[in-house]
RNA sequence: GCUGGGAUGGCGGAGUGGACAAUCGCAUCAGUCUGUAAAACUGACGCCCGACAGGGCUACCCAGGUUCGAAUCCUGGUCCCAGCA
C-alpha cells in the first residue's frame, strides 16, 4: 500500500526553492501548493467537486472543532474524515495547538456587576476585548474572565467555546482525535505561543512543544501499529520558537532528529512583522532535513507565498484567500493597489459603491467560474444584499486565484525563473 | 365634521424640562483580517475649525410663549393616522 512518500523534483538555482510532489494514501500533492482551511470539515461555503474543480489537491481540518463538534463517535461511524466530507482526496488535520493561542485572548468581564455579566457595551468589543486597550491594561473594577485555555505541563485545558464545558487536549488525545479522523498528514500537539512573548516564555513554550513531540510520536507509532489495515497517517513535527534565533535554530534541529514524516513551523504569522517573520524561515529551513517536506502553518498572503517559496517551504495552509473571499475582498490579478499605508495589495473590496455599475468581470484574465460568468456589478449587489452566492463565488474565485499562482510558481522553479516571477508580482513602491 | 393618537437626524425608532448634537437598529463611509470563537470585527456618521484636547454654528413639523434653561411644558397653525359620523 503506498503510504507517504515525498520526492523533491527541482530546484531553483537562486534560492532554497524547490518542486517535489506528496504522495498520500488518498493522492498526490504537488509542491510547492497552497492548502487551503476547512477547519469544520469544509472550506466553506464549497462543496469537494467544486474544490476538485478548483485544484485544490488537500484542505485543512482542525481536530479541536471537530472533537467538539460533530465529536469523534460521529466521524468514528464513518471510519473518518474522508468518509464523512465526501472527499476521497488527501486531509491534513491541526493539532488543537493553534487553539492554544486563538483561544487564549483575554476577555474582560465588570465584575461590580456580575462574575458572567453581559459585557459593557461601551468598554468592550463585541468578541469581548476591552476597547482601545491592546496593552491589556484594564480598570480595577475589571478582570479577565474566560480565559479559554489553561497550560500545563502535561497538556492543555479547553474550556469549549460552544457551550463552556471543560475538555483536555494532550499529545496522546490529539493523536488518537486524528488517529480517529484519519487524515493523512497530522500534526504533532504543540504550543503556539502569543506574540509579543519573552524569551522566557517561548523557551518553556518551546520545551513543552518538544516534549509533547516525543509524546505524539509514541502514541502515533502505536495507532500505527493498531491501525493495521487501515491507510498510513503521516506525522509532521512543529518547530516553535517565536521569534528568537537560537530557539527556532534549537526546535528545527530538535524537530529534525525525531522520527517524523515531515516538519511544519509554527508560531509565525500571530502579530510579528513580515520580516521577522522571513527571519524566523531563514533561521529554521537551513536546519530542516532535505528529504522531508516542510508545511508553513497559517502563512499565505501573496507577498509571503513568494517568501516562503523562496526559503524551500513546500506546503502552506492559510485561511486568508477565503475568509478574505466572504468578507467581499477578492483578487486581481496585476492590478496592485495600495493602502493607505502603502501596503501593498492584491484585492479589491466588491463591496465598494463604484463597483456598483461596473459591467466588467472581477478579473478580465481569470478563466475561473465566477470571471467568466458574472460581473463585478453582479457580485458588488450579492454582497450587499448578503445573497449566500456572493461567497460562493468569491471562495471560488480567489482559491482559483491563489491556486492558479501556485502552479505559475512551480513553472517557474523549474525553469529557473522564480525570481522574475516574483519581481513581476511584487513590483511593489 | 367630531373624538383620540402622532409629527425626532438618509430610514426605522428611543427620549418627554438641564447629564442631548440627541440611546439603539438599518443604511452609508473608512479600516482590519495570515495553523478560522469570522457570511466577522472596529471606527466615523448635522455643518465648520482642529492631529488630539476641544471650540463655533444650526437643529427634534411651523409660529409664538413660559423658564436661568425646551426635542421635552403652554397657545395657535399645518400635515398624518385610527375610531365615530
Amino acid at each position: 500500500m503506498p503510504d507517504f512518500s515525498f520526492k523533491v523534483t527541482g530546484y531553483d538555482p537562486f534560492s532554497r526553492a524547490r518542486t517535489g510532489i506528496i504522495s498520500t494514501p488518498h493522492g498526490k500533492i504537488e509542491t510547492p501548493g497552497f492548502i487551503p482551511v476547512g477547519t469544520q470539515a469544509t472550506v466553506k461555503s464549497l462543496t469537494p467537486k467544486e474544490l476538485k474543480g478548483l485544484g485544490i489537491p488537500m484542505f485543512f481540518v482542525n481536530t479541536y472543532h471537530i472533537y467538539l463538534r460533530p465529536g469523534t463517535d460521529v466521524i468514528a461511524r464513518f471510519g473518518g474524515l474522508h468518509k464523512f466530507m465526501g472527499w476521497d482526496a488527501p486531509v491534513i488535520t491541526d493539532s488543537g495547538g493553534f487553539q492554544v493561542f486563538s483561544l487564549n485572548r483575554k476577555k474582560y468581564v465588570n465584575t461590580a456587576i456580575s462574575e458572567f455579566a453581559v459585557l459593557d457595551r461601551e468598554k468592550f468589543t463585541r468578541n469581548g476585548t476591552l476597547k482601545g486597550r491592546s496593552d491589556g491594561v484594564f480598570p480595577d473594577d475589571y478582570r479577565p474572565v474566560g480565559e479559554l485555555v489553561r497550560i500545563d505541563r502535561d497538556g492543555v485545558s479547553f474550556t469549549s467555546h460552544w457551550d463552556g464545558t471543560e475538555h483536555r487536549f494532550t499529545p496522546e488525545i490529539s493523536m488518537s482525535v486524528q488517529n480517529i479522523l484519519g487524515s493523512d498528514i497530522m500534526i504533532a500537539f504543540d504550543e503556539c505561543a502569543p506574540y509579543p512573548t519573552t524569551r522566557e516564555y517561548s523557551a518553556a513554550a518551546v520545551g513543552r512543544t518538544h516534549s509533547w513531540l516525543t509524546r505524539s510520536i509514541a502514541a502515533w507509532e502505536k495507532n500505527n501499529v493498531r491501525r493495521k489495515n487501515k491507510p498510513y497517517q503521516a506525522l509532521y513535527g512543529v518547530v516553535q520558537g517565536s521569534t528568537f534565533k537560537d530557539q527556532r535554530i534549537e526546535s528545527a534541529k530538535f524537530v529534525s532528529a525525531a522520527h517524523t514524516d515531515g516538519i511544519a513551523i509554527g508560531g509565525v504569522s500571530v502579530g510579528e512583522s513580515k520580516k521577522e517573520m522571513e527571519n524566523v524561515l531563514s533561521w529554521c529551513m537551513p536546519n530542516l532535513p532535505e528529504d522531508k517536506p516542510r508545511h508553513l502553518l497559517g502563512v499565505g498572503e501573496i507577498d509571503d507565498i513568494f517568501t516562503l517559496v523562496r526559503h524551500g517551504i513546500d506546503t502552506f495552509d492559510c485561511v486568508q484567500p477565503t475568509r478574505l473571499a466572504r468578507m467581499g475582498h477578492l483578487f486581481v490579478n496585476n492590478q496592485i493597489i495600495k493602502s493607505n499605508n502603502q501596503k501593498q495589495k492584491w484585492t479589491i473590496d466588491i463591496n465598494k459603491t463604484e463597483y456598483k455599475y461596473d459591467t466588467k468581470p472581477l478579473d478580465r484574465r481569470c478563466s475561473c467560474y465566477t470571471c467568466r460568468n458574472f460581473s463585478r456589478s453582479y457580485l458588488h449587489h450579492l454582497f450587499r444584499v448578503r445573497e449566500l452566492l456572493a461567497y460562493r463565488l468569491a471562495t471560488i474565485h480567489n482559491l482559483c486565484f491563489v491556486t492558479r499562482l501556485l502552479a505559475e510558481i512551480r513553472k517557474a522553479i523549474s525553469r529557473g525563473s522564480l525570481g522574475q516571477l516574483e519581481r513581476a508580482w511584487l513590483k511593489s513602491q
